[in-house]
RNA sequence: GGGCGAAUAGCUCAGUCGGUUCAGAGCGCCUGCCUUACACGCAGGAGGCCGGGGGUUCGAAUCCCUCUUCGCCCA
C-alpha cells in the first residue's frame, strides 16, 4: 500500500471528515448495545432535552461530558449504552405550540382540547428529533437505537402505572392549600418550578381603620395591596406589646368596606414593617396556615388568568368593587393604591426589594393561589434514599453538593403533580358522578366499579418530571420485564447540571429505589459547571449571549468545540466563554486538532508498509530518545486513564496535549528526524559508515516508536476529540479496512517500558540543548548559522547520555561541532546547566564580556538568594527535626546541586574576568 | 435571613497529600524565523505581594479565623 500521507492537505478540514465518519459509525452499529454480549455494562442514560429545544452550549457541554465518559468505558471493553431520549415538557411545549397558535390567529380554547393535542403531536413529530439530530453533529455517540420520548406508548404506561402504584399505597392524596399558580400558563407550579428572583418592589404602607380600638386605624405593610381584597383578619403577635389591645377588635377592610377580625397569632414576625399583617388566606401560603388556624373565610379574589374577580360562573362583586374587575392584578395594585391615596388611607410607600417566585418556564411573576391539586407524599420516598446516601451507596461528584442534596432531602416537601395543562399525561383518576367514589385506574373505566354510574376522568395532567423521573428503567420498557431492564439496569453514572439536582436526579434515585427492588439507578451523579459569559452571567437565549454551538462546529469543527468545553472545565466548576470572541474561544482547540492532523501527516509519511511491534524491539538496547518517550508515555497513559475514571477530564485532555504536542512533536519527532532521513535518503550528509549504519539501523526502531506512540495517543484522545483521532488512525499502517478506534481497545501501561533513567536523562539532553539556544538568541545569532559548542559534564553518567544524544543535540541546537571535553578556544558564551555541567558555545568575534559577566552574575546572585534561603531551612533545627527525613534528603540533595551550580558560575566569572 | 463556591500573569483558568527549580498552562504581548509535518506553526523572552489582615506550622497559593468583592443555591 503505497504512502499517502502527503496528499493529505497541510490543514485539517473537519467538514470533510465528520460527517462521513459519524456516518461510518452509524453504519457499523458500535454505538448499539448489545442485550446478549458477555461484556461487563456500563450506562449513562441522558438527561432528555425538551422536544422543544435547539442545542445550545449548556447542552453541549453536558452531552460532550457523556460522550468522553461513554466513550472511553466503550473503549476499555465494557458493553457501553447510552440511552438518549426527549422530554414533552408540558408547560415549555404548550406554550411553544400555543404561540404557534397565536400566529394562525386562534387560541387553544378555539381549538377546544383535542384538536390542541393533535396539532402538538404535529409539532413533536415535526421538530421533536431537531435537538438529538444536533446531537449527532457533534459526535455524541448515543445509542439511537433505543431512543425514547417521555411520551412514548410504552413510556406512557409506565408513567400510569407509577401513579397507579402511588395511589395504591396512599402515596397520593388530594390536598387543598395555597399553591405556585402562574396565571400565563394557567397551571400550578410545584416548589421547584417557582424560581426565586431578587426584585426592585415597593412596601406600601396602608391603613385599615379600626372600630373601638385603641386607636382609630393600625397600619398594615405588603408589597401586593391589590390582594387586601381578599383579607379576612388583620394579624398580630401576641407577644407584641405595641398592639396587645387590638387583638379582638375589629377592622374595616378599605376598598371593599367589609369586617375584618383583629386576630393574634405567633407566626407574625413583629419585626417585620408594622407588626401588623394583612391576612389573605386564599393567596398566600403563611396567610393560609393563619387562616385554617383562626378558620377564617378563604376568599378568592383573581382568576386564573391573574385579572381580578372571582371565576366565570361564581358569585362576583362581593369583595371586587365593579371598577376593579377584570383588572390584571399590576394594573390593579396601581389603581388600588390610587384609590387609597384618594381616602387618605396610604400612609408611605418606599422601595423594598425582595424575592419573588417566577414561573421557570415563562418568567411570569407567580401568584399563590388557594386551590386543589394532587400531591405526592416525599417523606417515605426520601428517606431511604437519604439512608443509602449515608451509606455511600452513590456518590455525588463534585463533594461540595453534600449539604445542598442532604438538607434538601431532610426537609423535602410534598410534590404537586397536577398541572392545568392539556399536553401531557392525564391524571388516571375517575370519579363517578353518581356515587361519588374516586379511584386511580390502569385502564380507562367506562362505569363505575361499586354503583356502575358514569365516570368522569379528572382534567388535569401530570408534571412533566412525574414522568422522567422514572426515566432510567421506563426507558428500558418498565413495568414489563424486558431483557433490556434486566441486562442495563441499575445504570452507573448521571451527568447533569446542579440546577435540576432536585427536580429530577433526587426524585429518579427515590422512584428507582422504590420501583426497582431497592436498586439505585446510578451509582455516580457527576454535576458539571454551568456555561458563563465573561461577565459570568448565564448564557441565555433572552440575554442574547449564547454560543450556537453549531456555529462553533461549522467554523471550528466539532472536535475544537470538544476540545473547548472539556479542557475548559475542571471537576463542577463553570466553563467561561466568550459569546463576542469566538476566535479566542476556540481557535485553541482548531489549533490542537491541526496539530494532531500534522504530527499524523508526518509520521504517517514516515512509516514503512510493515511497522515493527513495539514488543520486538530490545527496548533497553534503544536510544535514549527512544526510551524516553516510551517512557513518558506510559506516565501519559497511566495519568489519563486516572483523570477519566475521577472525571477530571481537562486534565486527561491537558495530559494528552502534553505529550502529542510537546513531548512528541517538540522533541521526539525533531530528534528522530535524521535517522529517518538516513532511510529517506532526504539527508544525505552522512559523516562515516558507522553512522550510517548505526542511522539504517535505527530507521526501523525509530519508525515502530513513532507508529506505537501515535496509535496510543489517538485512542487516548479519542474520547475528547474523536473525528480527527479516527481519521488518521485508519491510515496507520497495518490497519485492516473494517477497524475502527471508536472500539479499539483502550491502551494499557506496559511496566516494561516505563523507564526512570530515560525519565531523568532526556531532561539533561534538552536543557542543553535549549540553553545553547537561548545563547544564540541573547547573541543574535543568524538562524542558519552553526555553531560549535563544547559541553563538560559534571558526571561520566550525564557524559553518556548527552553523547548517546549528540546528534540530537548537533541537529536540534544548529551546531556544526559538539565536543564532551569542556575543551573551548578564548571567546564565546557560557551557560551552565541545573546539576552544574559546563556549555560552552563559540562565538568568535561576537561576544560581549561585559554581556556575558551581566548574565551570569545575575544567575550567580539568583542561586546564591535561594541557596541563602534553603540553608536557612538545613541549618534550622526544627525542620530538620521535624520534617520527613524524605524531604529533608530531598533538600540536601537540591542544596548540593545548587551548591555544584554556584561553582561552575563562580568558575566562569573568573574565568572571563569578570570583577 | 441560612448555606455553598470563587478571588493566582493583561484575559480564561490549572495547581488533588502543606515540602520537586512551585509559582504553571492556553490565549494575548515582545524578539527572531516560511528550519520541506504544521505560520492554526517553530525558537527565544517579558509579565504574578497567589484579593486584604491575622493565625497554625520547621515550612502555607494550599489548613484555620476574619474582612472585602463577585457568583450560585435554599427560605
Amino acid at each position: 500500500m503505497p504512502q499517502t500521507a502527503f496528499d493529505l492537505p497541510p490543514q485539517y478540514d473537519p467538514h470533510d471528515v465528520e460527517r462521513r465518519l459519524y456516518q461510518r459509525w452509524l453504519d457499523r452499529g458500535v454505538f448499539t448495545a448489545r442485550v446478549d454480549s458477555s461484556h461487563e455494562p456500563y450506562v449513562i442514560v441522558m438527561p432528555p432535552p425538551n422536544i422543544t429545544a435547539i442545542l445550545h452550549t449548556g447542552q453541549g457541554l453536558n452531552n460532550v461530558i457523556q460522550d468522553v465518559l461513554i466513550r472511553f468505558e466503550r473503549m476499555r471493553g465494557r458493553e457501553a449504552l447510552w440511552l438518549p431520549g426527549t422530554d414533552h415538557a408540558g408547560i415549555a411545549t404548550q406554550n411553544v405550540v400555543e404561540r404557534l397558535v397565536t400566529k394562525e390567529g386562534k387560541t387553544r380554547f378555539d381549538l377546544g382540547r383535542d384538536t390542541f393535542v393533535e396539532r402538538v403531536w404535529r409539532f413533536v413529530r415535526e421538530t421533536g428529533s431537531t435537538i438529538l439530530e444536533q446531537l449527532k453533529v457533534i459526535g455524541c455517540s448515543c445509542d439511537w437505537s433505543r431512543t425514547r420520548f417521555t411520551f412514548d406508548d410504552a413510556y406512557s404506561r409506565a408513567v400510569r402505572e407509577v401513579f397507579v402504584r402511588l395511589w395504591e399505597e396512599k402515596l397520593i392524596y388530594r390536598g387543598h392549600r395555597v399553591i405556585h399558580w402562574c396565571p400565563h400558563c394557567r397551571t400550578a407550579l410545584s416548589d421547584e418550578e417557582a424560581e426565586f428572583a431578587d426584585q426592585a418592589g415597593t412596601l406600601y404602607h396602608i391603613r385599615y381603620p379600626v372600630e373601638g380600638g385603641p386607636a382609630p386605624f393600625l397600619t398594615v405593610a405588603t408589597t401586593r395591596p391589590e390582594t387586601m381584597l381578599g383579607d379576612t383578619a388583620v394579624a398580630v403577635n401576641p407577644k407584641d406589646k405595641r398592639h396587645k389591645g387590638f387583638i379582638g377588635k375589629t377592622a374595616r377592610l378599605p376598598i371593599a368596606g367589609l369586617p375584618i377580625p383583629i386576630i393574634g397569632d405567633d407566626a407574625v414576625d413583629p419585626a417585620f414593617g408594622t407588626g401588623f399583617v394583612k391576612v389573605t388566606p386564599a393567596h398566600d401560603a403563611n396567610d393560609f396556615e393563619i387562616g385554617t388556624r383562626h378558620k377564617l373565610e378563604m376568599p378568592l379574589i383573581m382568576r386564573e388568568d391573574g385579572t381580578m374577580g372571582e371565576e366565570p360562573g361564581k358569585r362576583e362583586g362581593e369583595r371586587v368593587p365593579p371598577s376593579l374587575r377584570g383588572l390584571d392584578r399590576f394594573e390593579a395594585r396601581e389603581k388600588i393604591v390610587e384609590m387609597l391615596k384618594e381616602q387618605g388611607l396610604l400612609e408611605k410607600v418606599e422601595p423594598h426589594t425582595h424575592a419573588v417566585r417566577h414561573c421557570y418556564r415563562c418568567d411570569t411573576i407567580v401568584e399563590p393561589r388557594l386551590s386543589d391539586q394532587w400531591f405526592v407524599k416525599m417523606q417515605p420516598l426520601a428517606e431511604p434514599v437519604l439512608a443509602q446516601y449515608r451509606q455511600q451507596r452513590f456518590q455525588i461528584v463534585p463533594e461540595r453538593w453534600h449539604a445542598t442534596f442532604e438538607n434538601w432531602m431532610e426537609n423535602i416537601r410534598d410534590w404537586n403533580i397536577s398541572r392545568q395543562l392539556w399536553w401531557g399525561h392525564r391524571i388516571p383518576v375517575f370519579t363517578c358522578t353518581q356515587c361519588r367514589h374516586q379511584w386511580a385506574d390502569r385502564k380507562d373505566p367506562t362505569t363505575c366499579p361499586k354503583c356502575g354510574g358514569p365516570v368522569e376522568q379528572d382534567p388535569d395532567v401530570l408534571d412533566t418530571w412525574f414522568s422522567s423521573w422514572l426515566w432510567p428503567f421506563a426507558t428500558l420498557g418498565w413495568p414489563e420485564e424486558t431483557p433490556d431492564l434486566a441486562r442495563f439496569y441499575p445504570g452507573h453514572t448521571l451527568v447533569t447540571a446542579p440546577e435540576i439536582l432536585f427536580f429530577w436526579v433526587a426524585r429518579m434515585l427515590m422512584s428507582g429505589y422504590h420501583f426497582m427492588e431497592r436498586q439505585l439507578p446510578f451509582t455516580k451523579v457527576y454535576l458539571h459547571g454551568t456555561v458563563r459569559d465573561t461577565q459570568h452571567r448565564k448564557m441565555s437565549k433572552s440575554l442574547g449571549n449564547g454560543i450556537d454551538p453549531l456555529d462553533v462546529v461549522r467554523l471550528y469543527g466539532a472536535d475544537a468545540l470538544r476540545w473547548t468545553l472539556i479542557a475548559g472545565s475542571s471537576l463542577g466548576a463553570d466553563v467561561i466563554l466568550d459569546p463576542n470572541d469566538l476566535e479566542t474561544t476556540f481557535a485553541p482547540g482548531r489549533n490542537f486538532a491541526n496539530k494532531v492532523w500534522n504530527i499524523g501527516r508526518f509520521i504517517l509519511a514516515q512509516l514503512p508498509e510493515r511497522v515493527q511491534s513495539i514488543d520486538a524491539l530490545d527496548v533497553p538496547r534503544l536510544p535514549l530518545a527512544d526510551r524516553w518517550i516510551l517512557s513518558r508515555l506510559q506516565a501519559t497513559i497511566r495519568e489519563t486513564t486516572a483523570s477519566f475514571e475521577q472525571f477530571r477530564l481537562d486534565e486527561g485532555a491537558k495530559r494528552c496535549f502534553e505529550f502529542a504536542w510537546k513531548e512528541l512533536a517538540d522533541w521526539y519527532v525533531e530528534a528522530v528526524k535524521p535517522r529517518l532521513a538516513a532511510v529517506t535518503g532526504a539527508e544525505a550528509s552522512l559523516r562515516d559508515k558507522n553512522t550510517q549504519s548505526l542511522r539504517e539501523a535505527s530507521a526501523p526502531v525509530s519508525a515502530a516508536v513513532l507508529a506505537y506512540c501515535f496509535d496510543t495517543v489517538l485512542r487516548l484522545l479519542h474520547p475528547v476529540v474523536p473525528f480527527i483521532t479516527e481519521e488518521l488512525w485508519q491510515k496507520l499502517p497495518g490497519r485492516t479496512a473494517d477497524e475502527l478506534l471508536v472500539v479499539a481497545a483502550w491502551p494499557a501501561p506496559r511496566a516494561a517500558l516505563a523507564d526512570a533513567a530515560a525519565d531523568q536523562q532526556f531532561p539533561l539532553v534538552q536543557e542543553t540543548i535549549s540553553s545553547i539556544r537561548m545563547l544564540r538568541a541573547e547573541y543574535r545569532v543568524p538562524p542558519k548559522a552553526r555553531l560549535a559548542a563544547s559541553v563538560q559534564p559534571k558526571s561520566e553518567r550525564v557524559r553518556r547520555a548527552l553523547a548517546g544524544e549528540r546528534e540530537t543535540i548537533l541537529r536540534l541546537a544548529q551546531l556544526s561541532e559538539l565536543t564532551f571535553d569542556g575543551t573551548h578556544s578564548s571567546v564565546g558564551a557560557h551557560a551552565v546547566l541545573a546539576d552544574g555541567s559546563d556549555v560552552f558555545v563559540a562565538l568568535e568575534g561576537e561576544i560581549d564580556v561585559q554581556q556575558e559577566c551581566r548574565r551570569l552574575s545575575s544567575d550567580l546572585s539568583r542561586l546564591d538568594q535561594q541557596l541563602t534561603g534553603l540553608a536557612a531551612k538545613l541549618t534550622n533545627q526544627n525542620f530538620v527535626a521535624r520534617a520527613p527525613a524524605e524531604v529533608v534528603a530531598k533538600e540536601r540533595e537540591k542544596e548540593r546541586a545548587w551548591r555544584d551550580q554556584r561553582q561552575a558560575l563562580a568558575d566562569k566569572l573568573k574565568s572571563l574576568g569578570c570583577s
